[in-house]
DNA sequence: CGTTCGATGCACT
DNA sequence: GTGCATCGAACGT
């Protein structure tokens, strides 16, 4: 038997279309899904930040539209995945509605399926030790190369469709009890506001530990 | 424990 | 040329 039953619905496009806190804070707790012929993995969200419009200093479009961020002017309910550092994707949700750019970044997952194609994803450490289920998922950057989420994804809508490779979200069994919220993670503008919201007690939440 | 720093590629100025 | 919505190894205390 499994011990990670899923029974979530699938989020709708309406979820996703109205005010980009509300969704990050209804994220939290929610399920993401990534089936391809490797397989399933899924995790429950327990780590997100919020970017929201041209006038938040930390978002992509504070200086405008460019071709790189033009997702987050596009319809809400589809991915905005973008390359950075050199070597990390990182998946945003994007949110609101078409022309307005705002996402919510997913920045942990606690694993639920598929625990050992995340790992054979992440590859090996240099000092051959197990990374723990907790850490597997913990971060943007790890938790993108765990699920098989890249820039293949960009623009895609978070919908399971009946064959293929497919990325979604399934709202959760219960809605987290306790939620903190600080300051965005490694960000130099826009640090007064405080749109990173985490399930509070979960061993997978990024940061300092 | 804590902090620093190199890796690594590219969009944008 | 600059600066990343990062990560983890390396170093200092």
């Amino acid at each position: 038997m499994t011990a990670a039953r899923r029974a979530g619905r699938v989020l709708p496009r309406a979820f996703y279309a109205r005010p980009t806190l509300d969704v990050a804070r209804d994220l939290l707790g929610a399920v993401l899904v990534h089936r391809e012929s490797a397989g399933v993995t899924s995790g429950r969200i327990v780590d997100v930040e919020a970017y929201i419009g041209e006038s938040d200093p930390a978002c992509h479009a504070s200086r405008g539209r460019t071709p790189r961020n033009g997702p987050l002017y596009g319809p809400p309910g589809c991915a905005y995945v973008y390359f950075t550092y050199g070597m990390h994707d990182l998946v945003n949700v994007v949110t609101e509605r078409e022309g307005f750019p705002a996402a919510v970044l997913i920045r942990a997952l606690e694993p639920l399926e598929g625990i050992n194609i995340m790992r054979s994803r992440r590859g090996s450490r240099r000092d051959g030790a197990l990374i723990a289920d907790h850490d597997v998922c913990r971060g943007p950057g790890n938790l993108a190369r765990a699920m098989g989420i890249g820039l293949t994804h960009n623009t895609r809508p978070f919908v399971r469709h009946a064959h293929g490779d497919s990325v979604w979200i399934e709202d959760g069994n219960a809605s987290p009890q306790d939620v903190a919220w600080t300051p965005r993670i490694g960000i130099r503008h826009g640090t007064d506001r405080p749109w990173r919201g985490y399930v509070v007690g979960s061993r997978a939440v990024s940061g300092k530990k």
